[in-house]
DNA sequence: ATCAAGATTACCT
DNA sequence: GGTAATCTTGATA
């Protein structure tokens, strides 16, 4: 593989445009000597104040505090008591955007992934599949934390990396998971028929009928 | 000071 | 299908 770290610029563009681009693009984590790689099948887009399901709709705060850092920083935050879950911050300094990674496919080092998971959720078996299926998944197979807030992509120890003849899929679009506000949105973006992808969708084209 | 909710997961029937 | 786990945050008083 010939993998190309993404420049500054890429994250410093409209947000649904990067959600849609990262889509078979590839997360890199450096843990030691090992590198981590995933192919991201799945993110969401968070529109921060116009979007009331963002952290950052109500203005920065000490959590969401990185949000509103230049493009192409890692917002990681931490939920329901346990998990964490990490984003791409995007667009310009103080403006509060950032994409949520919701699914990668291993690509290198599941032997790692699958010690990291064990650690954090000390389970007995682990499907490939099930590695990265899923955001607080996929922090824990990469290890990600707290420590890694705020984390500068065009750094060392975690990137976005593209592969230059990697051939394009059209992502779909659904409205976004585990979320109660903000749902009239499509701001789901995942790729078509792969099984690393968290959940089949509610499709935007099969509202549901009642009776 | 108190409290409800949470960008989830694992395990149960 | 349902729900316990587990604790930080932000809102309200």
């Amino acid at each position: 593989m010939n993998l190309r770290k993404l420049p500054r610029g890429f994250y410093l563009r409209p947000t649904l445009t990067v959600a849609g681009d990262l889509l078979g693009l590839f997360l890199v984590r450096r843990i030691g000597k090992r590198l981590l790689v995933g192919r991201i099948v799945e993110v969401e887009a968070y529109l921060g104040e116009r979007d009331p399901a963002s952290h950052a709709y109500r203005g920065r705060t000490k959590r969401n505090e990185v949000m509103f850092w230049r493009g192409g920083h890692l917002y990681v935050y931490f939920t329901y008591g346990m998990h964490f879950c990490c984003n791409v911050v995007t667009e310009d300094e103080g403006i509060g955007r950032a994409v949520l990674l919701r699914a990668v496919e291993p690509v290198s080092g599941a032997d790692v992934m699958i010690r990291n998971r064990k650690r954090s959720s000390r389970r007995n078996s682990m499907d490939i599949t099930d590695l990265c299926r899923g955001p607080a998944r996929l922090c824990q197979a990469f290890r990600i934390d707290h420590r890694d807030n705020g984390s500068d992509l065009c750094g060392r120890k975690i990137w976005i990396a593209a592969e230059p003849n990697a051939e394009r899929v059209s992502p779909r679009r659904t409205a976004r998971i585990g979320i109660s506000n903000g749902t009239e949105h499509r701001w789901r973006f995942y790729l078509p028929n792969n099984r690393f992808v968290s959940r089949t969708p509610p499709h935007p084209l099969t509202p549901t009928r009642t009776r």
